[in-house]
DNA sequence: CGTTAAACGTATAGCGCTAAACCTCCCGTG
DNA sequence: CACGGGAGGTTTAGCGCTATACGTTTAACG
């Protein structure tokens, strides 16, 4: 069945199209009350949907964004760990109840993150699952209103959302501190020298007052298994590792168990985002809650305001959201083994 | 910087928009190699990308994918579980290759599915993560394409996608029969009675050749840590438990495990899919993997032939497509224990 | 040499919508 | 009573693209 259109509501309603038009849109500036509650009704009747494609290109504005993630290797697999996922999630709802719809999209280029943009006309696009170096190279460009999820933008041109980072590597700092650990280990991919990760090392090393061992490691449970069997080997005096992510946590305590280590007797294992996989192993791990849901609330709520023009570095220093963290003491945390 | 357009290429080139149109599209038989070469040139250089908008409006298909999902209740998180997530992601992959898009959207009922899919005239939908019941309530117009995944469709205007969910419930009960089991559980959804779960249910009694005890569950850990504690409870003869899906296999096996059984030595625990955590839980559990990228990319072909018209039941007996499994033993079973 | 028909285009119209300019009453006011 | 102005519309133009119908040339052929 062909599209129910403007023309059709204003023909029936014996109107032009333009009040319809008006009428849709809230624009009862111009409209008597009797006609709109008439137009209402017939496109209530008729169920008339208007046509974002026309919308689109009579008004220059979509009410489109861009969910741009990394294309994996294998090309086929987008939202890489549960936190995108319910990011992911939190953002999808947060548009939708604005009018918003969102598009999702793996970019490896510049080239594809124009011709996602263009092709649509988004009004703007929230970026995550990007290294700083990675994003660097995608180079949003300056004129569409953009929102980055967990990396650091450069030239300060798009609003960013965090954890709170600083305060999370604080929070474990203090609390392995306070469980009497002096030797420290900190692992989760130190090399990409992201700000997201700089920033919990400089927590958890203030809140320590002591430099902490690092070993690099992917958010991955394998790299976890890996590390903790490198550590346990390595660092046999460390009492406790703090990691980037719970996936790598819970790869870490398996490693460091398989090493023939007790968790936490021998060794703490402290995580970072509270994500399911933390209830799922023995010990439980302990952690640092974010707030995901939050994060992807948040990242809607900047987008729309860039999109609407607002000037974010005149509120926030950075134009940075930092979303506030907490810590979760399980089982895999306890007091420092005494030597 | 505004938009670049077809006139613009039309006016630096010296020929009228319907040619570039022409080179743009592929549409040569009417354009001289040597025009065309020219048109390529110049698009190549201004980085010309269409509107879709426009190619919408004017040629009446977009291009553009809708993945429907159920909106949670908290309004939050959509793409439910692991295996969504991958799905999602190959989806994602194969219309891209494709050159097409894809939408996420969560709905809660058709007004929203029509809204949708009307406003940015979509070619065609994949609808993942419902129920049967759901799915019917749904009510997705016979005249969108469309692919449902995980679900049977009723009337069959759909096309559809599953894994061979009676196989791999073959695959269980031949693997638990060789092990010696006799008394199986099996646990999932089943109260749902969607044809995902009752066929895996027929497999495998099927091939136990006898009828398994059933524990209703849904699909999350917690569920099956209570599960795991009931069947230990309540059955306490029974010397295997299957569960539809890893995450609930994983709480089960924690329940049974609290409950004082051992995995595999009392009771063996097998899950389906091959999820991560299937890898993460300790013993690793065995479980039926089913390919969840494959899954994705047939809906992707499936939708594709869809729009293009052509007409499934021809071809299949309901329109269906079925996803291989396998099965992948690990340490969660093992030979049925003697009385 | 006249007729055809490829080959290579262009002109026109319209998809559904909105911004902006433009009408037309009718009422209150000086 | 002329006039301003608001209330309640309508008309016009155009967003960027494609389908369709409509020209031109050139070459081939009887």
């Amino acid at each position: 069945m062909p599209r129910v259109t403007l023309k059709d509501i204003a023909r029936e309603a014996g109107v032009s199209v333009m009040t319809v038009s008006n009428v849709v849109n809230g624009n009862l500036g111009r409209v008597s009350p009797a006609t709109a509650a008439t137009v209402e009704r017939i496109v209530e009747e008729r169920g008339y949907v208007p046509s974002g494609a026309a919308q689109s290109l009579a008004a220059g504005r979509t009410r489109l964004v861009g969910l741009l993630l990394p294309a994996r290797q294998d090309g086929t697999a987008l939202l890489g760990s549960p936190h995108d996922v319910s990011v992911a999630g939190a953002l999808e709802a947060a548009l939708r109840e604005r009018d918003h719809h969102l598009m999702l999209r793996a970019v490896e280029n510049t080239r594809e993150v124009q011709d996602s943009v263009q092709r649509w006309n988004l009004d703007g696009v929230v970026v995550m699952g990007f290294t700083d170096d990675e994003l660097r190279a995608l180079d949003i460009p300056d004129d569409v209103p953009a929102v980055v999820v967990d990396a650091s933008v450069g030239d300060g041109h798009a609003g960013a959302v965090r954890a709170d980072d600083v305060d999370g590597g604080r929070l474990a700092g203090e609390h392995l501190a306070a469980l009497g650990h002096r030797r420290v280990v900190f692992c989760g991919p130190v090399d990409a020298r992201s700000q997201v990760v700089t920033g919990r090392l400089d927590g958890l090393r203030d809140a320590l007052g002591a430099d902490p061992v690092t070993v690099a490691a992917n958010t991955t449970y394998e790299d976890g298994l890996a590390a903790g069997e490198r550590i346990a080997r390595e660092h046999p005096d460390a009492t406790a590792v703090f990691a980037t992510a719970d996936v790598l946590a819970a790869g870490i305590q398996a490693g460091l168990i398989r090493a023939g280590r007790r968790v936490p007797t021998d060794v703490s294992v402290l995580g970072f985002d509270d994500a399911d996989i933390a209830r799922y192993v023995s010990p439980c791990l302990s952690t640092i809650r974010q707030d995901t849901a939050g994060k992807g609330r948040a990242a809607a709520e900047l987008l729309l305001q860039l999109i609407e023009g607002a000037d974010l570095r005149a509120s926030r220093p950075d134009g940075t959201v930092h979303i506030g963290v907490e810590l979760v003491v399980r089982e895999s945390t306890g007091p420092a083994s005494v030597d």
